[in-house]
DNA sequence: AAACGTCGTTTGGGTAGACCGAACAATTAA
DNA sequence: TTAATTGTTCGGTCTACCCAAACGACGTTT
């Protein structure tokens, strides 16, 4: 691997129409619970013929099951999800920390990873008395404003980091999220230093957070663990001392028990 | 929902090529840990610009990762997964009690559902003295050769049965197995007057199994829990009184505790 | 360092097939 | 019974899927 070279956006490719139709089907059958033929080819302006063979195919390989006039996902994604999750080589060692960490701080405790210049979480435990947030496995969220985002974009490339911020731009969501480009690099410059990152209520108003990078021997970027937390528990030497040099820990153990290390 | 009304197989109807190319492509990524756009192209005979678009429009909806000339499957297949078993509504409650039973016993405990004729496994956890096994979360396997499977076969109506049948067969593998279709409904309603489903042999050579349904209220059959062991120890009175109880009981409490009840 | 091999990517063109629209079947409601 | 929904089927058209060949970007070899 040595060098990582990534890309998030480039002149766009020639694509396949047919299965971009499929995917958006796939897509409405996910925020929805199930959808009919109707329902499906209305909201994607597509005749029911259409969906329906498109259905059908899905269908047909298990991709899909019907309840009587209604379609909805199926558990093959299981399937894949558990495969594309065994490929990361560091799941059991991150729920194992993640765990660790949770108890002991009893905060909220999380794990993610990168992908497409998002955040992924990949896992999380809840302490006796974490606080409850909309993060949950699987879901996205933009790297700028989190403190497991930032800890991750301090070990990229700079060309990288401005392909992520060209991709989704800097969106603000509290008054202290860092909107600025310069600002940006200048935070992460203090997370290499720091050997962790903080976010200070700059996603959610309310809520702070420190996270620390899993780094490959390589420097890549395995992914980040975070414990989070109320401001008001977040304060004085526990949020300056005692949380970071948690993370930091556990980030370490990953590091060590990786698969490929 | 009332009465169940499913359907295995049928007079195919019309699907959609490019579809299934793609469907094919993402099942070889399944198989092998990533590959390239020639390696895809050989396996599929398609022409390399063919598989280029297919993997283009994938990767434009975070389908894919991208190591430099790999392809590989993205953690987006887990975002699709958590969403479709929290929509079973009966997870939660499934691992609980699938731990408990774990421990409990000491064995293998195990849950399953089925999906298009086959058993798919949803959770499983391991006691201390618990046997391996290749089944894995997300793997699918027929249903008359295991416990799981014949618990939920003696709740399904004879027609859906048959149809089953006539999609997969009876395959044998051990000496054991129910390979004719008369031994089959025999043994299952052995199963409904019983209670649970026993699988002595019947898949592994010094398997044996128990395996209790999971009944809805209108009597839609949404699962099955087991345990597994050595032969050796799957005897006498624990056999046939002491783990029958313990899964029979797991099952009830999970229904009793199921979202939609 | 030039030549070769191999990869992914791009592009034009022909024709298979994706899509539509209308008819059909199968339920449910009025 | 009628009427209004649903999902499903099917013929025809024109789009776009697919192929083949050329291109560009690396690495390796001689």
């Amino acid at each position: 691997m040595g060098e990582q070279h990534k890309q998030v956006s480039e002149a766009e490719p020639r694509t396949v129409g047919a299965v971009q139709t499929t995917l958006d089907i796939i897509d409405l059958l996910h925020q929805r619970d199930g959808a009919g033929v109707t329902e499906l080819s209305e909201e994607l302006d597509l005749s029911k013929g259409t969906v329906h063979s498109h259905l059908a195919t899905l269908y047909k390989n298990e991709y899909l099951i019907k309840n009587g006039d209604e379609y909805n996902l199926s558990l093959r994604y299981l399937h894949l999800a558990e495969t594309v999750r065994d490929r990361l080589g560091f799941y059991d060692v991150v729920r194992e920390e993640v765990d660790e960490l949770a108890a002991e701080s009893g905060e909220l405790s999380q794990f993610a990873t990168e992908e497409h210049g998002r955040a992924v979480y990949i896992y999380k435990a809840k302490g006796d008395k974490a606080v409850e947030t909309a993060s949950s496995v699987g879901k996205r969220e933009f790297l700028h404003c989190i403190s497991l985002g930032k800890a991750m974009l301090a070990h990229y490339s700079e060309s990288y980091v401005d392909e992520i911020i060209d991709e989704y731009g800097l969106p603000g969501f509290t008054d202290t999220t860092v909107t600025s480009r310069d600002d940006l690099f200048e935070n992460l410059a203090e997370i290499r230093e720091r050997g962790y990152a903080i976010d200070n209520e700059e996603r959610i108003d309310g809520l702070r957070c420190v996270a620390a990078p899993v780094l490959h021997n390589d420097g890549t970027v395995l992914g980040a663990v975070s414990l989070s937390g109320p401001s008001s528990r977040m304060i004085g030497e526990r949020f300056d001392e005692e949380l970071p040099s948690m993370v930091v820990r556990a980030a370490n153990v990953i590091e060590i028990n990786s698969q490929y290390s």
